[in-house]
DNA sequence: TTAGCTTAGTTAATTGGTTAACATATTTAA
DNA sequence: TTAAATATGTTAACCAATTAACTAAGCTAA
């Protein structure tokens, strides 16, 4: 057996296999220009011998900043919005990328109640939060108590002094039913979430009825669904009946995805039938037959963009006025002149 | 304005408010039995009267536990493996409510380096790591170098006394074999990652030719192929020049995707001209038409049981043999008799 | 020459909670 | 009636940093 080496080294061990003081230690480690340039040589090498590695948890006591942010996921929404959608690992890595640039921690959190955010925040003092969609007022009123920065993603109220990221809902809208009409069709429905629910939906719809009026024509069908693949799925039967519409644009792939499903097995051929424009662009587009068509929010910039707008949030720089990504058309196999 | 309140009410100050000292209100969250009733009423109710909530860096720092477990997605295969796969976000969301039931937070990283992995472990001092297949000798050296308790998920050594989970990957490729056998297929074929990549593929295919074995047959063609869409896209060409095989088992759902899309581009019917069989049960299986038959995993279930062996790995108990998931069969709608 | 400024450090309080060791007061047991 | 045990606390060192305030030496300028 070999020495026993104590297991982590702190700034007194390195202070006294040099001979200085603590403090001198952690001048160096900050850049501070307290130490001559033979201390501080003498102090690093030691540092690299002992294999030091700051303790986060004491600088975190006596600076009183933790360097954690919270990613939360709510849970009182479906859970499929969590496991059908890459779109929350692919947000998360490419934040976790930029932020930990920064010197930040991810801690996540599935969190449902007001003291449940509470004791989150609280207690290990993050330092800012990113949210998604829509909370309840209690824990706005819990986030805001305790003064710390935030952004709010896919969700905007100009109530709140927070900043924001969100995609040009409208412009998605229009770009989808540009297409649509380009192509030729003349009756469009919409398939989107319900109304009150569902804001970004309702966005999308205000976007296609522009297009739409710009050439004289107006939304042939409005159906309501849930955002999921049966809420598509169930969809198909409606649609069905209306032989007349050849194009469907829909608020997200899922609902996409479920109501081409079910229009094929009622022998309504796509594109040839029905044409289907979706909204998201998850990975699952290029998988299903026909590759759908839609319109696509950069979702790796959207995590880029969350952490840089955090880190200014952090200090003190808050934008009021939401950031807003413009989504683009990607065309696939599920749209095409109509047949007649 | 009213009376400046502390931000944050420490067990000093309910301390001070109930006229005792510090240790007593530590005990009393702590429920150590050596408070009186009568002031142990005055200390809770100073404490909920004040909001008081405990300050975690603190514990952590006094105890030497920071009460955080670190979930690692390594960087270094291919960045399709996260944003494919809901798996990770279904995953985590079940483990991190498990884990968060006992106490702990979870954090996530993306690390690459060896450094990256000492900094990431070590300055915040997680307790615990759950890793994600295969990392590289350099970063498994650190982390036993540091005595941290890890689980290791999707991947088994004998050489590391760790407890791992992993699913039983030799009986789903027996399943799949059986559920095609009784079909009355013949001429079956494996698409799988290349053998030395991919542990997991070749005990699939090894299940896949216990059960050809039990009848009397074999594996007709064994094509490997990344895994990916594409794999599996391209997979397609060499089985459509062999039309003797009538049903495929892919190492995984994505390559059954992948495959079965190109297939109907060329004209193959799913299932008439041939059956497909995944593994993994994607949510993206029920979007696929037709819906993918596949050998399913229960991913919930994965993610608890990462956590309880983690809670128990952190009190020392490791379970050096793997623990085993069962797998099951999901017929769904890509699998029928054959032609002929 | 001497007051004043740098340079290169040190000292010690502070962050919030934990816990071993100590101190009384009250109960119990012999 | 005492000694021992129990109940109910308090004190103070400790965890690993940070940082304001202090100090001493060396240098500069009038």
């Amino acid at each position: 057996m070999g020495k026993t080496k104590k297991s982590k080294a702190s700034i007194y061990d390195i202070a006294q296999a040099v001979g200085v003081s603590p403090a001198a230690v952690s001048y160096v480690i900050n850049g501070k220009d307290k130490v001559s340039e033979k201390t501080k040589a003498k102090i690093l090498s030691a540092m690299a011998e002992m294999g030091y590695v700051v303790n986060q948890t004491a600088v975190s006591l006596s600076r009183g900043k933790s360097s954690l942010v919270g990613v939360c996921f709510p849970l009182n929404s479906s859970s499929l919005v969590f496991s059908d959608n890459p779109f929350y690992s692919e947000f998360l890595a490419n934040f976790e990328k930029e932020i930990s640039k920064n010197g930040y921690d991810t801690i996540i959190g599935y969190l449902q109640t007001p003291q449940d955010f509470e004791r989150w925040i609280v207690s290990r003092g993050l330092d800012g939060l990113v949210l998604f969609g829509l909370y309840s007022p209690e824990i706005f009123k819990i986030i805001l108590a305790h003064k710390v920065p935030f952004i709010l993603t896919d969700f905007y109220d100009p109530e709140f002094k927070a900043s924001s990221i969100r995609i040009d809902d409208e412009k998605g809208g229009y770009l989808a039913g540009k297409h649509l009409i380009e192509l030729g069709h003349k009756n469009i429905a919409f398939i989107g979430g319900p109304v009150e629910a569902s804001k970004v939906d309702s966005k999308r719809l205000e976007g296609l009825n522009a297009a739409l009026k710009e050439v004289g024509l107006s939304c042939a069908l409005h159906l309501e669904a849930p955002t999921t693949f049966d809420g598509g799925y169930n969809a198909a039967t409606v649609l069905k009946e209306h032989p007349e519409i050849t194009a469907v644009f829909c608020g997200s792939d899922i609902v996409a995805i479920g109501l081409m499903r079910h229009a094929q097995e009622l022998q309504v051929s796509i594109p040839d039938d029905l044409s289907v424009i979706g909204f998201d662009d998850l990975q699952a587009c290029t998988y299903v037959y026909p590759a759908l068509t839609t319109i696509r929010q950069n979702i790796p910039l959207k995590g880029q963009l969350a952490a840089d707008n955090l880190l200014k949030a952090m200090k003190g720089e808050i934008n009021p006025d939401p950031q807003t990504l413009t989504p683009t058309l990607v065309v696939r196999n599920s749209t095409s002149k109509p047949r007649f």
